[in-house]
DNA sequence: AATGAATGAGTGTTCATTCAT
DNA sequence: CATGAATGAACACTCATTCAT
């Protein structure tokens, strides 16, 4: 007596976790581009082809898709980190390998944003952002030294980072050669000693 | 029983600033307990006791104001800024003393944005708010020593600068009590020594 | 010194007065067409020529224009009711003068509905019925004999009556000549005496 | 073991009948409970276990199946009608009966409507409910005295005693408890012999 | 047949902006 | 200039209906 037996999704089922996830992206990129009170559920929909009733299908409301947003840049985003807090010896290490991470990610993902669009926006308060800033303060206290750790203001100083690495990845961006590891090496030796840490950029 | 003579403004003119004004006030409030997109024409001129049509006498938009605002902050601060410039002997005390004026400039702003309410949207790229940043990577050359300025990477340095302000400036508002001092202190020892370097909060 | 007494209202004052009624009749026309939930703002709106945003200009909300309704209806038929109401000496000649006087409304009112519209709808449980009703019952409790009013059951009575006044008058429009006397005569003589005391219509 | 044979129906055409029941009566008690403007055809659907694709394999739209409710009451009405037509020897033996049996009908469905509910929305015209009119006119003058039927205006007469009964029936189904028997009785009286007829309410 | 995801017109309501007074 | 009523595009969201599976 046979069974075929389907492992997997059927193709009802891939289709909608696609849809879900078009949706999540559209989102992420329509709340950061315009922030959330301006986005539109259309201005989401319009980016994937799905009609305005598909998009309730899948959230029950625009504030239901922020917050997923939320869980879901943590999911995608915490284990890089995550990996490169356990491989990291030291502070400095970890705080190079996310620099250079964060900075790989933007690069790969300036495509939509390269030529005319807006500028890269200033995306903030995102759930996802706040889910990342935790990740950051959470590393930044596990790979310190444990006194220092103790003894400084972490809000403040994954606040810096955070702040630093998103400015000069902006920059980076606008300029020709794309520079990673120059752009990482900035923030890092800015954030590790300061001005006279800072390396002297070639000619 | 003499007339009063107005040198300058007649009357008229008088309204017509003291209107402006009014409504730039308003909008300043108003824009920060609800926030750009949530914040109503209404809601503004409601505090003016002047009328909706009044509203675009003098702002041709909700837009207007609200960058007619970042414009004037950045207008009040410019003067501040230069001040500061001119009386610093070395490239610390240039920072500490600008990043302290404008720590007080924010918090003596805060009032209406007090407790839990939005937080003010993202300012945009005001030209006033160009020239600030123009304002701040001058000053940085200038007090700077001349073969460091010359070497290091002024635009990363002055937007970092920046950023790292803004975002500790932020969250020293979002403390109780407010301390300037301290948030001061971190920002530039920050920036001149990197983490070795920073203070170590109170408990 | 003389001073120009401007009596009753500005031009602006007329047009909003007239916006208010247009308004008021349009949702009339249109709850008792389609019913409160069928009915959308814009079917009310659309037949005033006016805006959707006119339309919150004068009411909070739909549910508004429909409590409005019920003040209006109730002010503007008691009167008429209530003046029957009054020079009746008995129960039999106010019921045929309300009666006469709602068919001469309907009669006159039919108008719009004249030609293959839809059938006179049925007006039911508007706030304004609701008022009329109790119009009816009370005066129904004035004019019967003491007695007899305080044995009967007079919410049955007065629903049995407006029940009969609507379909007869339903009917009444629907035939040529409109008949208002013969019509109002079945009406009375019913309610007063049944079948046996009802009139013989004309051949 | 033998197989069952299904005379008549195949499991099919059982099921399929089932379903088109168990849809009528869900709609029965979803538009009692909401109303016809407010039931959504999910609300319906979901008490029967039953996708919304097969609701629309029954009917072909949600005002299809309020009809088909308005048709099925009058559809299992009318016979009872005609037996009391054939039994009764007199008109008004004939309309205590008919009033009866309606109030009867309408207590023993009222099921959903219960307590508070919306009013069931107005029943349109279905073909059965003309019918049902028509019924009522024959049975009239069917069973009025000859002289009489052919004198009156029958067309205003069992427009007007539908009414009543609709109108009494819908106040009887307000109180509690539900009066069949004394609201058929105010209904035959009025229209037997009007107000002075009127039966007393006990106190 | 049955399913339930997709569709998009439609809902009540808001609000920036215009313009007659 | 000031006023505030008028405008209508836009919004988040719903739901009857269709249709690929």
């Amino acid at each position: 007596m046979s069974q075929i037996v389907y492992i997997g999704l059927g193709k009802r089922e891939q289709t909608k976790a696609a849809n879900r996830t078009a949706i999540l992206e559209a989102a992420r990129e329509v709340f950061g581009e315009m922030g959330f009170e301006a986005a539109t559920v259309r201005d989401i929909i319009r980016r994937t082809g799905l009609s305005v009733g598909a998009f309730y299908n899948y959230y029950r409301s625009k504030e239901e898709v922020f917050d997923a947003l939320a869980d879901d840049g943590a999911r995608r985003f915490r284990p890089i980190l995550q990996a490169q807090s356990a491989k990291a010896t030291d502070f400095e290490s970890y705080l190079r390998a996310a620099v250079t991470a964060y900075f790989d990610f933007i690069a790969a993902e300036q495509g939509p944003w390269a030529e005319g669009a807006e500028p890269m926006p200033h995306v903030r308060n995102t759930p996802e952002m706040l889910a990342v800033f935790e990740e950051v303060r959470a590393a930044f206290a596990a790979t310190m030294d444990r006194n220092l750790a103790a003894e400084v203001d972490l809000d403040y100083l994954a606040g810096s980072a955070i702040a630093v690495a998103r400015e000069v990845g902006e920059g980076m961006l606008a300029r020709r050669p794309v520079d990673v590891a120059g752009a990482a090496d900035f923030v890092v030796r800015l954030i590790m000693g300061g001005v006279p840490n800072l390396p002297r950029p070639e000619r």
